[in-house]
DNA sequence: TGACTATATCAAAATATATTGATATAGTCT
DNA sequence: AGACTATATCAATATATTTTGATATAGTCA
């Protein structure tokens, strides 16, 4: 039996991090929140007006998101913005490439 | 404020296929099973043993993985192989895509 | 300063998920 | 049939996560 990955301590960090990575997106406000950045950057509450959560809890969300990294945030006045950081998007999602084959049609 | 998919009602079913995909692997174990099936298939006994588990863990987790039809099963006497079902990663693969827009370096 | 708006934080409750231990099922081989 | 191996199932427990309600912080503007 030949298997090439997994193997306890190979591959186990990024292994890890990759299943953080989709731990963070498997949850259906969080994706839709990215989904919604992917047109450019929105304040809080254009987020949580458009995809009708209670403002608290978007901001729930959205702190798990930019402590993942997958968001940036600068403030303006009153109101802060968030928009998707794509180098950190790239590098999991060739993380997950390494894991899973690509499996694109 | 122009924002191009997640409204309620809209995509709403592809979306929640797409974090019940993302959630299924976003588990160490399930991501690692997923990871040594790539080389071809394997029974139960050789991935509990090369990914030390117990056998009752490893069953609850390919049943996971199965119910959500990744991966297909064939029996041999004792043994029960599992496969990755390449066809429906790729629908999941296409639908993530969709969310995320791609973010291939 | 005081009223107001936008966002963040925190504790509590609700819900979901993973893991363990015990046991059942089902095929093989003598 | 009886002993054995491989796999699955089930109930109980442990653990993690999401959601809610209440409140805090911080910037704006009259």
């Amino acid at each position: 039996m030949k298997i090439s990955c997994c193997r306890k301590n190979e591959s186990t960090k990024e292994l890890a991090m990759t299943v953080d990575f989709l731990k963070v997106l498997a949850e259906e406000n969080r994706l839709k929140i990215m989904c919604t950045l992917r047109s450019g950057e929105k304040c809080v509450c254009d987020i949580w007006r458009f995809l009708d959560l209670p403002q608290n809890l978007a901001s729930h969300h959205l702190k798990i998101l930019k402590d993942f990294k997958l968001i940036d945030s600068r403030k303006d006045g009153l109101k802060v913005y968030y928009s998707i950081n794509s180098n950190e998007m790239s590098k999991y999602n060739s993380f997950l490439n390494h894991f899973l084959k690509s499996y694109e049609q």
